[in-house]
DNA sequence: ACCATTCTCGTACAGTGTACGGAAATAATG
DNA sequence: CATTATTTCCGTACACTGTACGAGAATGGT
């Protein structure tokens, strides 16, 4: 056989999240690995910190490990799931072991803070974590913390998971949103051109709403001040069931 | 010059907008078009409706309309743009001259809900709105109603945009983890390996609150009830400033 | 010494987006 | 009407992707 990992299922796509993350350990018979999963998720991370998310190639991984391209398949079986992979290692940054204040809605900003941070610092993330996702042993410690925090409501197991399977969704699509913008700021003639066609609609008399936005702009503010709002917002609205 | 509609800008990404939706229209000189813009972003969406986003290939999209393939690019200049095409093509099925209420906090439930409805009917929507964005004419038309049902609050332009955007962001956000869901619940050995993977990790002892979590089930809620006490929450926040 | 096992990786293949450039069609111009 | 400019059509080709296959190398158990 060729690859204990992963024996795959009854013809479902994807891998079995327990092989994966609880596979067996190493028998000793066979060839000693030459490389490790770490060694290899770590390259791919350091790339798609560097370049970006379509810079991870297997090739590239590959090449950056001083490895073959196929050896990378012994390590995990495809390149999904090496991606899941990538989340995981990165999912190990977040801290899980401060104390809690027992606000329970404080504790729980703080988390989404924190992910927040996290996102900001792999900027791959949000769109990494749009594709199916399995909690790896990183992911799992940091959902049990949310779980601690949650402790004081009285929301039932299921709710308790669904509040932060939404809240990580929301930071998620609020960091991707955030850095959209701030790429499309760094590049000017592309901003200054979606300006120039939103002014262009709102001069053709069938936008009346949107040349008035346009027109009282009011003062910018920060990603940041926009991010607590609207979490403070989401968290504060929680029932405790 | 071999395509009038996109000559790219200053080595920038992506195509001005400008060029895109407002493209000079056929001076009559040369040959006629034997296809149009909106049969293949037509075909492109039946494709994405029927067969998933990865099924919109070029070759697909072309064999569907009875091109060849390069001739699409005399339609949209590259895929992402096709893809642009779509979003757009789709956002035209949301209706925009309903009266309003003039509650513009029910209002824009409503808009969320639409949004919903819409994103559940092409389920690939949020996943393509995850990438780069310029708002089409349909588009646009939806944000003109959005901004008119916020203009009893005394928010200023710049931040009615964003409650625009964050909403849509919430709303791709809240609907893709809906239809991932509901997919995993459709492959019924994936689901069942994913229930078994939990169980293990929340037997090792070292997950508590997970343990405790998946022991207290509590009622299956419905996701259009999740949703709406979501999107309730998010709105029922927001500061009329 | 043999063998089962495990890992390494060169080669190969199907499939992708799209650059290039010739052929065909059309309208304006002489 | 002939010419020419313009636009569209599309076959071919290329670089690049993920990964199946399988031969060879390394290891530990017997």
């Amino acid at each position: 056989m060729r690859n204990v990992v992963h024996r795959e299922g009854a013809g479902a796509a994807g891998v079995d999240p327990q092989q994966l993350w609880l596979g067996a350990a190493r028998t000793g018979r066979g060839r000693k690995p030459a490389f490790s999963r770490e060694a290899i998720t770590a390259a791919a991370v350091a790339l798609a910190d560097a370049e970006g998310l379509d810079a991870v190639t297997m090739r590239r991984v590959a090449a950056e490990v001083g490895a073959g391209v196929m050896s990378l398949y012994s390590y995990a079986p495809d390149k999904e799931t090496l991606l899941e992979l990538m989340v995981d290692h990165v999912s190990g940054e977040l801290p899980t072991d401060g104390p809690l204040t027992g606000d329970w809605r404080a504790d729980l900003k703080a988390i989404g803070h924190l992910q927040r941070a996290l996102m900001l610092r792999h900027p791959w993330l949000p769109t990494a974590l749009t594709a199916r996702r399995t909690l790896g042993p990183h992911a799992l410690a940091f959902l049990e913390r949310a779980l601690a925090a949650l402790r004081p409501t009285r929301l039932d197991g299921a709710a308790k998971l669904e509040v932060f399977s939404q809240l990580t969704g929301f930071v998620a699509g609020h960091v991707g949103y955030e850095i959209a913008q701030s790429a499309a700021a760094e590049a000017p003639g592309r901003a200054a051109a979606e300006a120039r066609y939103l002014a262009a609609v709102a001069a053709d008399g069938h936008h009346p709403e949107l040349a008035a936005a346009l027109a009282a702009p009011g003062r910018p503010l920060t990603p940041e001040a926009t991010f607590t709002r609207f979490l403070d917002r989401l968290i504060d609205g929680l029932d405790t069931g």
